[in-house]
DNA sequence: AACTATTTATAAGA
DNA sequence: TTCTTATAAATAGTT
């Protein structure tokens, strides 16, 4: 979709790599959230860059089923478990080491709990810390 | 991109909105599986259907930056989060609750271990269960 | 950061 | 439902 046909592999440039991060990252993430609102689907999506930055999205729940169904038992249930994914693709282990990575370069205090976005330590940044 | 142009939002008629479904969830993994390609970024996509059916993508992970690095603990350290949250996003609470869930519907035992796709009981098809 | 020539995705129709 | 195709949308290369 542009000036030119590319092929599917990883592309070498650093620069022209980043640049196409940038772009489809975005792309990718408006089309998520059209799959989400068009088909009444749920969607959560994690992307890691390669520097360790991570952009997330998730759609948000779906209406209350709750007095459609008459069904407070089971639909609790299940609206549980829904809850429960989200809330496992939104937080993953990623933020539970946030702290203890934290520690590692310097987050100022009060920014070690925003949740998005989240930058993992950059390897070589971090080689004269283990030295 | 089509005969038309259309507003995001959802799609009332169910049939449409199936269809739709389909051609954008197809269109969505193949551009996550670009996206971690080309960029060398980590991707995780999770679709859950109206209906419930779970459709997912993960990449795989980056090539071992162990050797070019020679940094066994900080790297190790830092691949296992990787791993630990893929996981977290491949498996979740959903899969965590497969068995139990699979009491309320008929579900072939030898089936209940399948990862994907895993199908969340229609609520309708359970009412009579509950009654 | 914008622009635009092209490719790609897909809405509507068959 | 699967295939086709006109058109909208995304984006690769450029400025």
């Amino acid at each position: 979709m542009g000036r030119g046909k590319i092929v599917i592999e990883r592309i070498d440039n650093s620069t022209s790599r980043q640049v196409t991060f940038s772009k489809r990252r975005k792309g990718l993430i408006k089309k998520a959230k059209e799959l989400a609102i068009l088909c009444d689907a749920q969607v959560g999506l994690l992307i890691f860059s390669s520097t360790g930055k991570l952009y997330e999205y998730a759609s948000t729940s779906k209406a209350d089923a709750r007095s459609e169904f008459n069904l407070p038992e089971f639909v609790g249930y299940w609206e549980n478990i829904i809850l429960e994914t989200k809330g496992a693709l939104l937080s993953s282990k990623m933020i539970e080491h946030r702290a203890q990575l934290a520690h590692w370069w310097d987050v100022p205090s009060h920014k070690q709990n925003d949740e998005v976005p989240f930058r993992i330590p950059i390897i070589g940044k971090c080689m004269h810390r283990i030295k």
